[in-house]
DNA sequence: CAGTATCCTGTCCGATACTG
DNA sequence: CAGTATCGGACAGGATACTG
């Protein structure tokens, strides 16, 4: 997962999935969000070869999605915090759990996300937060923000003759 | 992006992220639900290598994203179109969008989403459909569902002993 | 326990050439 | 235009051994 070179892409779709898009990191960061930080419960919970938890741990905090913290000198032991920037990747899992609860699981989910203090199960749905309406690909469409490049506009404008985008039943 | 073999992993994240963790399948998701449907049309907006983005197409298609239609005999023309369950994928990708612009867009967000009939910029966030309360790694947490499998259980068990999750700034 | 160091394999991916 | 076929490189990922 390194596109050509340099610095993230301009598309922020594309930036996240250079940052995150290894499938390992992805898991790592379900695992984290569970609460795990050390080395042991990461490798133990995912069955991932240890050189390449190391690689996928050392990226995720070049990122600044982990922060690597001494818990312990002599020896020295580390351990992989969420910052805040780690912590705020949560509604990205969540939309994948709720989207792979919603097609995979016929006879009903075996993992679903749940209020911590209620224990309430919840559903989760992307909405506009001003609006509480539902986001999805019928209501909303990519536009240019303030930032966009000229390449982008024209992506952009090409894009817009397409819609309404075509679906499978109509 | 294949996982050892077989049937889908049980963990609803996991198997979202074996259907469509290429990083290739997210760009190509991405541009679809803005309406892209040809093949020459991925190409030109990706640069991506014309065997891979076929190799791509026909997994998403085998994995019921795409339907691929015959828009075009004489010569023999398909198109790829999303399924309900490829539309329904559009919360993660407007989640991604949504964390990259967060941490990456510092002069200002390239590309935001907008509501297609008033245009009106929106913003991504993810909530409980029946509170409307937002879900993060604060207020929500994984549980076993009615189909989880023992080990699943002992592994939400396990975890259940390290709430509240730790995190860098406290 | 928490990694690092090596070696090896599979495959993702790009480049290019070719076809109806 | 919409792909298929083939080649080669880079690297993700696994297995194993080793260290403080």
């Amino acid at each position: 997962m390194q596109f050509k070179l340099g610095p993230l892409p301009e598309c922020p779709c594309a930036a996240t999935v250079e940052t995150v898009g290894e499938w390992w990191s992805i898991l790592i960061l379900r695992d984290a969000m569970q609460g795990f930080t050390r080395f042991e419960q990461f490798q133990r919970s995912l069955g991932i070869a240890p050189n390449m938890l190391a690689r996928r741990l050392k990226h995720l905090t070049d990122s600044g999605i982990f922060e690597r913290r001494l818990y312990s000198t002599r020896p020295a032991r580390h351990e992989y915090v969420l910052t805040e920037k780690g912590r705020d990747f949560f509604p990205v899992i969540a939309a994948m759990v709720g989207w792979g609860n919603r097609h995979f699981a016929k006879d009903g989910p075996a993992l679903l996300l749940a209020d911590r203090s209620s224990g309430r199960a919840l559903d989760p749905v992307l909405v506009d937060s001003a609006s509480l309406q539902p986001i999805d690909a019928d209501t909303a469409m990519a536009v240019a923000g303030p930032q966009a490049s000229p390449q982008m506009r024209e992506r952009l404008a090409m894009v817009a003759a397409l819609r309404p985008i075509p679906s499978s039943n109509g």
